[in-house]
DNA sequence: CAATTGACCTGCAGGC
DNA sequence: TGCCTGCAGGTCAATT
């Protein structure tokens, strides 16, 4: 059987933020345990304690970062609990009476529990522990939300088109650059790509206010689609919703991972080729502009 | 400044 | 059976 892990990107968070959401806001944080200080590298701090007693005020998503705006009489205003997922890390959302879930579950790879209000549990798991956390205020979480592009859901045919202007990479690498626009990884840029019937390796800087269109078309197609489908899981994959749900919308990836299969337009084979530390997937016949 | 490469991680498939 | 290698890839620091 295939190992096929799905990293997740902007559709995955979204899903997960939607899960959270309806859970969080306006319940209080009772009680954190951290099982692995890695989860809080960047600050190289702990924040556990002050974490406690809070009042989880939202969860919004720009890109593949999670944002829980925080409200404590301990800590300034407009605080914000952070997180990003990386490879592997998933929430699940459960109550602290009903075992069941953490029984079901591999929670082997267990890095961090947050006990809520109304006994609900959020447990964090990450196997490849490149997941991070981080608490800031708007002032310390300037340079990371400065840094972080537009979110790409809704990305406008004039955002991209000027986002995209003067770069000279491939087109595949501006659109995972998080610095130019944010939450599209790997699997969605091969799909958007496709979709424009677009080659991988053109220079970014080389679109026209017409290709712009066509493809912030269909990156917000692609996205919107698979949001639709709650994400891309894959057989034995890693991703899963905060109740352990499957996104469905690997049934309707066109090329990503399907090497050597008939290209759905052309029926031409699915070609691959690694790019850095990443495979890049596409028709070599009808992407061609 | 922009682009590229390696490090960080772990689990699994496939080869021998 | 078990060891070894390659692959999955988001982000950042270091390098070109």
């Amino acid at each position: 059987m295939l190992y096929n892990p799905i990293v997740p990107e902007l559709p995955e968070v979204e899903t997960i933020r939607k899960g959270l959401a309806a859970v969080l806001p306006n319940r209080i944080v009772q009680k954190v345990f951290v099982h692995d200080s890695r989860l809080w590298r960047r600050t190289g701090q702990d924040p556990t304690p002050a974490l406690e007693k809070t009042r989880i005020i939202s969860v919004e998503r720009q890109g593949k970062w999670l944002f829980c705006p925080l409200d404590s009489p301990h800590l300034s205003t407009g605080t914000i609990l952070a997180a990003h997922l990386r490879m592997s890390g998933k929430f699940l959302v459960d109550k602290t009476e009903n075992s069941a879930t953490h029984e079901r579950h591999d929670l082997s790879h267990l890095r961090a529990t947050l006990l809520l209000s109304d006994a609900y549990r959020v447990s964090f798991v990450d196997t490849r522990r490149f997941a991070e956390f981080l608490i800031f205020t708007p002032e310390t979480g300037k340079t990371l939300r400065a840094r972080l592009g537009p979110d790409a859901l809704n990305i406008s045919t004039e955002t991209l088109f000027s986002a995209f202007q003067g770069r000279k990479g491939t087109l595949k690498a501006a659109l995972c650059n998080q610095h130019l626009i944010a939450g599209i990884g790997n699997i969605y840029s091969d799909e958007a790509l496709w979709r424009a019937k677009m080659r991988w390796d053109r220079p970014a800087g080389h679109l026209s206010k017409k290709d712009a269109e066509t493809l912030s078309f269909h990156i917000r197609s692609v996205l919107k689609e698979a949001i639709v489908a709650g994400g891309t899981s894959a057989k034995d994959g890693l991703y899963r919703g905060v109740n352990e749900e499957k996104g469905w919308f690997a049934l309707q990836l066109d090329v990503y991972q399907r090497t050597g299969y008939p290209c759905p337009r052309c029926s031409t084979p699915i070609e691959r080729r690694q790019r850095g530390g990443s495979a890049t997937h596409f028709c070599p016949t009808c992407q061609q502009s």
